[in-house]
DNA sequence: ACGAGACAGTTGCATTTGGAAGGAGTGCGA
DNA sequence: TCGCACTCCTTCCAAATGCAACTGTCTCGT
């Protein structure tokens, strides 16, 4: 075994694993129990709402949800007959949609957005101090900044 | 909105997120590169692997690598027929049964994880101290607990 | 102005997924 | 010992996933 990864890394990549998908599973769960949209849809709505205008380009929003392209392709199929979003063409590149939140996308997403502030409330937020959290941003930002660049994955 | 996560949890949960996806989808680009065992097949050997006997009961094994119970089945299912894995019944349950790897299911999953711990080493080892990793494990364990303990999940 | 190559987004296909329902076995209280 | 609630694992079904192939558009060097 020619490469070894310390014990204390292997350690705290192993636990942030499982932290996270208990997580995950907790807000999917809570999210489900209220009848709400899933996760996923949460963070496109979410993402996009954070965006100058409510929208994005389809591979922007895909890169910064960590979605495949086909997968959010569909994805955007689904919310487009929900009436959560619409496509609108990019003016500038006749290759290019924009992904666009409508009001009842705002309006599910903010009802939503209690249960998943409640859950990470409990679960997040008491689990790390301020300081904790401060601290952990750059960490975890070199982390997708090494992982990015580590090799180029065509998605 | 009654309930506010505080900007710097809600960053430090973000940055977690994309860091995460990250990491864990170069790990199964570089697998797949290498024609080696999936991501979630590795989890499972190497779970049984450190596991008394090498192995594990079904439901045991769902838990630690967060399967659900039929992921889980089809899953084994899919490993017996490659011969990674064999059933063998619980002699105490007569409900239960483990899940045992074989020598080739200890073999593949050493092959791979050459290219896991190289990939880990590069994305993961190199963007935190040794400290922060120690520091790390404590405070996602605290979140692994207020996750699980929120509000039981059946699986 | 042209062609090669990169890029945006979609679609086809085979595979995988999650949840709910089902069959079998266990354990505890009356 | 009977009954009932619970657990273990599997199966069923509908839905979601990833990859690779594809169309149309842009870019850049010549």
């Amino acid at each position: 075994m020619p490469h070894i990864i310390s014990r204390n890394h292997q350690n705290a990549w192993r636990s942030l694993l499982i932290a996270q998908s208990w997580a995950i599973r907790q807000i999917e769960f809570q999210l489900r129990k209220a009848n709400e949209i899933s996760f996923d849809v949460y963070e496109v709505l979410q993402t996009l709402e954070d965006s100058e205008g409510g929208k994005l380009r389809m591979s922007d929003l895909a890169d910064r949800i960590l979605f495949s392209r086909s997968g959010l392709t569909r994805m955007i199929d689904r919310l487009e007959e929900l009436g959560y979003v619409v496509r609108e063409p990019s003016p500038d590149d006749r290759r290019g949609w924009y992904a666009v939140v409508t009001p009842k996308g705002k309006e599910v997403r903010h009802r939503a957005c209690d249960i998943v502030q409640t859950t990470l409330q409990a679960i997040w937020e008491r689990s790390l101090s301020d300081e904790e959290a401060v601290a952990l941003v750059p960490v975890m930002e070199s982390v997708t900044k090494s992982a990015r660049n580590y090799e180029p994955i065509r998605g």
